[in-house]
DNA sequence: CAACCGACCTGTTCGC
DNA sequence: TGCGAACAGGTCGGTT
């Protein structure tokens, strides 16, 4: 579920709430959302840890400890963190607790139990694989247009796949194409220039104004904080926002991808 | 290299 | 109303 806006957004808020926090307890009430150490191992390690930051490298939330070492979250679909009153009572979907000094719990909630947790020397031991920041300097058009050439990958695909760049999902994915007028099934080595710097800028625009807006909220309740509104995303079927045709959806890489079949042409 | 598929999980929505 | 199927913001490993 959440992808780089909804991820910056917790990042910023378990910042605020602990930075300067020790943790004094922990519970793990389902051992596979502790992705490395064993939670055994996890359990011991983590206690009398002090909090200094956190912050979001692709759709991974870094908690910097005081000790050197990083812990590291990844919510997946269904994941999100909580800081509570200690006398708050755990929700069923809680599966892993940390309580802190001064009365403040961290609350690990994710109903499908995809979501990981990472205790590790060094956070790039987890993000060593990731692509490039899409909101730092360094992406820009000719390192896209770079990653583009000569690969044979449907532009969908490729946005999603973290190794090139980081943080996008389904739903910025779908946008970002709907906003800069590209079939999601275009090879990426076919993609003219203008529309390489089409796709930056909405990338671009599409991911900082969602982070302003503290995410998107699709009404489902996974997510239920941010103001983004999509124009793409789920709306198959009704008219596109530019042109009026009618949204389809088709399936790539097992993900719906909703376009316009009059604004978006392939090639 | 690239695409596809099943796993991993639970909750909600959809169609009959 | 009820019930099973389909589907959901992500990622990985094994096949084609």
């Amino acid at each position: 579920m959440p992808e780089l806006p909804e991820v910056e957004t917790v990042a910023r808020y378990v910042s605020e709430k602990l930075s300067g926090k020790t943790v004094v307890g922990a519970e793990v009430n389902w051992e596979r959302s502790i992705g490395t150490p064993d939670s055994s191992v996890f359990l011991r390690e983590i206690v009398g840890c002090k909090v200094l930051r956190a912050w979001r490298r692709g759709k991974f939330i870094v908690i910097d400890l005081s000790n050197g070492r990083n812990m590291l979250v990844h919510l997946r679909m269904s994941g999100d963190l909580q800081v509570k009153p200690a006398n708050a009572p755990a929700r069923i979907h809680d599966r892993v607790l940390l309580r802190f000094a001064r009365g403040q719990t961290l609350h690990f909630y994710d109903p499908r139990k995809f979501g990981r947790i990472y205790l590790v020397d060094n956070y790039a031991q987890v993000t060593r694989k990731l692509g490039i920041e899409p909101l730092s300097d360094d992406f820009t058009v000719e390192r896209l247009g770079a990653l583009f050439s000569k690969r044979k990958t449907r532009v969908k695909n490729f946005l999603l796949d973290q190794r090139f760049v980081a943080g996008l999902g389904n739903i910025y994915a779908v946008e970002s194409l709907w906003a800069a007028e590209i079939h999601p099934l275009t090879q990426v080595a076919r993609i003219p220039r203008r529309k390489i710097i089409a796709l930056h800028s909405a990338i671009r625009k599409i991911l900082s104004n969602a982070v302003a807006s503290a995410g998107t909220d699709l009404g489902d309740g996974v997510w239920k904080y941010g103001g983004y509104r999509v124009k793409a995303y789920g709306r198959a079927g009704k008219p596109c926002p530019r042109c009026k045709a009618t949204l389809r959806r088709i399936v790539i890489a097992q993900r719906g991808s909703d376009y316009c079949p009059c604004c978006q042409r392939r090639r």
